[in-house]
RNA sequence: GGGCCGCUAGCUCAACUGGCAGAGCAUCGGACUUUUAAUCCGCAGGUUCAGGGUUCGAGUCCCUGGCGGCCCA
């Protein structure tokens, strides 16, 4: 008797059973239920590229092919069974007949279930409904599934299982797949396009000593045999930029980021960053840059530019809308405002639109606050918000037209962040009194203010040159081009609680 | 953190105002050599998320907790 593997849920509990019945019962006639290998020469969709067009309903030819994948759905007809296999190019019909395989295999081609993975040798045909098949003449079960597939037609729906098993998400749901290809295809995208500018992919740490790049609160951890604390990094781009300094002219990195904060439709507690930057470019430059990068990724993964989105209809071709911030606030808002201006007016302006803010804010960060309340939603876009308050954007150079604004833009879609970009500041000085001023907010409580990281300005001491960098969550992106507003669909593990069992 | 909604068979879903917990698919048994969500006949399958309360009687009402979804902060 085989051993039963532990089971964590007691789900479909008699099915388990006997499927497990019958792994004692192929090893009891020399079949090994999990054999080490199965050669294939075919791919579904090669099958079907090649003879769909080429061969006659009815017709059936000499080639003999390997092919193997799960067997999704089985239709048996007395001494003929249909099933329909799918491996990871597409799917194809199998066509089993009792008087080509011999009554001892078809009976054993009957005792399969639904889900197990099977390999099969026969030759190519097609039904008389012209249904493009395998006529089986050999075939191995290459792994017993033990638990039943969700339902054929209506898949698996329960949202938390889909998340916690995505494993059977993935086999059920169509969709799910969809979702996920496209997401493959926007990452690969998106390296061709910057590898073609001559830009490089590199690694930078995930453990820094002091988290930086970003506004959020890190995860702690501990180095033992260093006896330092160590924080899993918000954002790449103090190290990124430390390689401009380098002499690297372009580089970029697809970085797992790690925010210790709530989790919403809109967050999860490990995203993926797009981060690049580029010696003598500015912000202008990012822009240019943005639009083309994500109009060829859309192209790439979805075959089109235009997306329906949360309502939205967005035409993603560029060029794309170029509006500063001050702008929109007076457009949404209806107000005119400037970091320029006192604070009390400032938080009069707060008090008649309602904006809440706190006695600690400057006058930057009560305009960001007004932007944020009355107006990033409602930009459908795509639109470049250009020019932020300096007290805000600590990394960011201050504006050739404007010093108390900085040369900053964040690309707005559908009412949400996607990138964040800046000319770099590149003046160690003024890098130090920014951080300097982040670190007074931090000792008035704000946990997501930035840390001074003298390493960092030592850096740029040695001299970064002129420099553009953008930023973009690639989660957000994937979400755009899948038409997805969940961020737990486009990513393949979300973190949930942990299960109850 | 707050509000609203959900959790019923392996999966997808029903169950009126509190009154015998059901269907389809999957499974199991049977028929069937051109089906394709095959079809037809039959059987079986339940800690109604957990715990407590109200009631003659709770899937349903109340309380606490768990997990999830949506919205807000």
């Amino acid at each position: 008797m085989t051993d039963t593997p532990r089971d964590l849920d007691g789900g479909a509990a008699e099915e388990r059973t006997l499927r497990l019945a019958k792994l004692d019962e192929l090893r009891a006639q020399g079949i090994d239920p999990y054999p080490v290998r199965f050669d294939r020469d075919s791919l579904a969709r090669e099958l079907h590229a090649q003879y769909d067009d080429t061969i006659e309903a009815g017709a059936e030819t000499d080639a003999v092919v390997r092919v193997a994948g799960r067997l999704l759905l089985i239709r048996r007809q007395g001494k003929l069974t249909f099933g329909t296999l799918r491996d990871g190019s597409g799917t194809v019909q199998l066509f089993v007949s009792q008087g080509v395989v011999g009554e001892d295999a078809f009976e054993r081609f009957n005792t399969l279930d639904l889900g197990d993975w099977v390999g099969v040798e026969g030759r190519v045909m097609k039904t008389r409904k012209g249904e493009l098949s395998i006529k089986v003449e050999q075939f191995a079960l290459l792994a017993k599934a033990l638990r039943p597939l969700p339902d054929k037609w209506h898949g698996l729906s329960d949202v938390d299982t889909r998340y916690r098993q995505r494993y059977v998400d993935l086999i059920a749901n169509d969709d799910a797949r969809r979702v996920f290809e496209i997401r493959f295809a926007t990452v690969r995208a998106v390296r061709a396009f910057l590898e073609a500018r001559g830009y490089i992919e590199v690694e930078t740490p995930v453990l820094h000593p002091i988290p930086g790049g970003a506004a959020a609160r890190p995860f702690e951890t501990h180095h033992l045999a260093l006896d330092v604390d160590l924080y899993l990094r918000i954002a790449p781009e103090l190290y990124l930029k430390r390689l401009i300094v380098a002499g690297f002219e372009r580089v970029f990195e697809i970085a797992r980021v790690f925010r210790n904060e709530g989790l919403s439709t809109r967050h999860n507690t490990e995203f993926t960053m797009l981060e690049l930057y580029e010696a003598y470019a500015d912000y202008h430059d990012m822009m240019a840059l943005t639009e083309e990068m994500v109009a060829d990724a859309a192209r790439h993964a979805i075959g089109t530019t235009s997306v329906e989105w949360d309502g939205h209809h967005l035409e993603l071709a560029p060029p794309w809308q170029r509006r500063t911030l001050l702008d929109l606030v007076k457009e949404h808002a209806g107000v005119d405002v400037h970091p320029s201006q006192p604070v009390e007016q400032l938080r009069k302006v707060c008090d008649d639109l309602g904006v809440p803010y706190e006695p600690t804010w400057g006058p930057g960060k009560l305009i960001l606050e007004i932007y944020e309340k009355t107006t990033e939603a409602n930009i459908v876009g795509p639109t470049f918000v250009c020019d932020y308050p300096r007290e805000v954007s600590p990394l960011a150079r201050p504006h050739r037209d404007d010093p108390t604004l900085t040369e900053r833009f964040e690309l707005i879609v559908g009412g949400r962040e996607i990138a964040n970009a800046f000319s770099e500041l590149n003046d160690p000085v003024d890098q130090l009194r920014r951080f300097e001023a982040q670190a007074r907010l931090k000792q008035l409580g704000d946990v997501e203010a930035h840390g001074v990281d003298d390493d960092y300005v030592r850096a740029l001491e040695y001299g970064l040159p002129p420099t553009g960098g953008m930023g973009m969550g690639m989660d957000r992106l994937v979400m755009l081009l899948a038409g997805v507003t969940s961020i737990r669909e486009v990513i393949l593990f979300p973190h949930l609680r942990p299960e109850v069992t």
